[in-house]
DNA sequence: ATATTTACCTACTATGTCAATAGGTATAAA
DNA sequence: TTTATACCTATTGACATAGTAGGTAAATAT
């Protein structure tokens, strides 16, 4: 289940997308369009500019900003830098903590096709395709 | 995500398939064979019955046993049974609940559409399908 | 009858995550 | 120097997860 953090984050992101006009966007023109506590959101773009997704400059006039073109973003990416790994299973995270019975588990290669199919999905799904309407 | 509880019963469900020989198995076989604890496999398989797909009694002998032939389970059935709707956004939830801006959410479609992916994804995969190997 | 094996039931708990809120500091422009 | 903004740390209430503990009821074998 993706939760708010993830869907909020889009959210911004397909906003700033809209009102790029050279200026930098203040979060709370965005909390205000989008109906989201603006306490809320500084929170969540907070890991879009640490996560080099978004620029942001302080002061009078400053604001937030896409770092690329908005066609250069995939959901994906957006989603597993607030949300965490997209991985459906616990199973399939880490690289060491396999499960000791992963060779003879008749699950783990369902999981598998499952996660590969969420993962096309995103991360072939661009920023540009939500705006598109 | 999907959770333990989802994931053993999945796990309890082909080990009932591939020891079908008429008798009931009890539970105590089917945690040792799966290694995972038999009173958390009790929650689980508690589940199953109430939702008609195992079917269990009591006593020397007892045990539980499918209800309907291994190729007749979706994997899907049985991950909603035990872990809730399959949805993958809170606002794709509830019929009554919808979100007051889903008209003008421009991520929504999305979430339906990947939605969609995810349901076709479970119920067309069977329990049979996990056995074959 | 009684012992044994099994399902079935209720309650509890430790840990962690989610979805925020609160209150402050730093920075830059007018 | 005022104002508008980003940026930072801490806290909270509610809920879910992943179990554990200890019992009762039912059915079979002896």
């Amino acid at each position: 289940m993706i939760s708010t953090k993830g869907r909020y984050a889009l959210r911004i992101m397909t906003d700033l997308a809209e009102h790029t006009d050279g200026n930098y966007i203040p979060l709370k023109d965005i909390a205000q369009r989008q109906g989201i506590s603006k306490k809320y959101l500084e929170i969540i773009v907070r890991d879009l500019v640490s996560g080099g997704l978004v620029f942001g400059i302080s002061g009078k006039g400053g604001g937030y900003r896409l770092c690329r073109k908005p066609e250069e973003y995939s959901v994906g990416e957006i989603l597993e830098l607030t949300e965490g790994p997209l991985a459906s299973v616990a199973c399939l995270l880490g690289d060491k903590n396999t499960c000791p019975r992963a060779a003879d588990c008749q699950t783990l290669p369902m999981w598998s096709e499952f996660d590969k199919m969420v993962h096309d999905f995103f991360f072939g799904k661009k920023l540009t395709e939500l705006i598109a309407k």
